[in-house]
DNA sequence: AAAAGTAAAGGACATTTGTCCCACCAGTAG
DNA sequence: CTACTGGTGGGACAAATGTCCTTTACTTTT
């Protein structure tokens, strides 16, 4: 559920000498930060190296979406930089972190030039298609109590991990929905 | 909400001339043919040409979720080819179809080769990252009657051109939600 | 045209989820 | 200490959606 991509991590570091360090910016974020806005321009790809980010849409009537929870190795920005466009999701930390940071120009010139590199954000943009994928279906046709069980067998400490806030947003449904179905597990002595 | 990559398809067959019959093959395809069933190994990519099909997820359920319509220029397993995976979704042909098909290794030689293909494909994978964010956004936090209406507004055809039973699935719903929102709708005058 | 079979529409009720609101508790400013 | 604030949990009811089953409409057959 928090998504990792530790693969193209370690690629990045192992490469970092490589790559000098005003192309390959470390930076560290404060908890509530937003590393893009929505509908802002993105000049930079961000590569997470500590720490958890929420990816999220905000709608005209004031709910936020959380469409994935972002771990180490995962990427943000890349999108509205390989489309041109502004961002159509904000991105914001969740904890203390600490990002690699491309301009982007470094970042097309690594998409075009290494190969490897490339291929990693081939792969990575096929896994974030794959699992909003499997994601949403899973969601769209179970109830929320059902979905619920499944996220706690997938990661016990969710609760303790996610605010209930954002728990809400991540699954579009409400504060009241949340607890309820909560209680009701707990009552079936499923948590 | 069908979605089209003109784009990429003038760029394909822009380029066909360069690109031997033999490994970009034309092919027809008939009405529910399966150009991709879920969890077996793919190994072509298709860029469709003409006519329109369905990607969806069957679930243990036995409900299929739809997770995009595709028209021309939209491309077929080429997130399985990357994951190097068994694929995840099916996808099946609502009408008579034309399709170009490259092989896995045809595939992967254009993307290490063909600057501009790796960058369609780039673009390609972003634009269903994209398309599947917001889409699924929406549906979650509006009201079936909401989403109908938008897609309505979008699409005044789509009746026409999609089957209420692939409707369903798309939405994730069940038949009778459609028919009662539906009905609702027409008293309203909205349609 | 009548009968039979099949798919689509919808009525009645059940379940799930949302809305509104209140009670409770911890922190903190006055 | 008191009063205010913000956050959390939950009761009561409303709205949205699902389940089940009947009715309607439309083919096909005879």
């Amino acid at each position: 559920m928090i998504r990792t991509n530790t693969a193209f991590l370690d690629f990045i570091l192992a490469n970092q000498d490589r790559y000098p360090k005003s192309l390959v910016q470390e930076l560290s974020i404060e908890k509530g930060h937003k590393l893009i806005r929505q509908r802002s321009l993105v000049n930079a790809v961000s590569i997470i190296n500590e720490g958890i980010a929420k990816c999220y849409l905000y709608q005209d009537d004031g709910t936020d979406f959380i469409l994935e929870f972002f771990g180490p190795g995962e990427v943000v920005g890349e999108i509205e930089m390989l489309n041109n466009e502004f961002s159509f999701a904000a991105v914001e930390a969740l904890t203390p972190m600490t990002v690699l940071r491309l301009t982007r120009d470094r970042f097309i010139e690594l998409l075009t030039k290494d190969p490897v590199f490339n291929n990693h954000v081939l792969k990575l943009l096929a896994g974030k298609v794959k699992y909003k994928a499997t994601r949403f279906s899973f969601t769209q046709t179970h109830t929320l109590e059902q979905t619920l069980t499944k996220m706690l067998e997938d990661m016990p400490d969710l609760l303790e991990v996610i605010s209930k806030k954002d728990l809400v947003s991540y699954l579009g449904i409400t504060k009241r929905s949340l607890n309820r179905t909560l209680k009701n597990l707990k009552e079936q002595g499923h948590i």
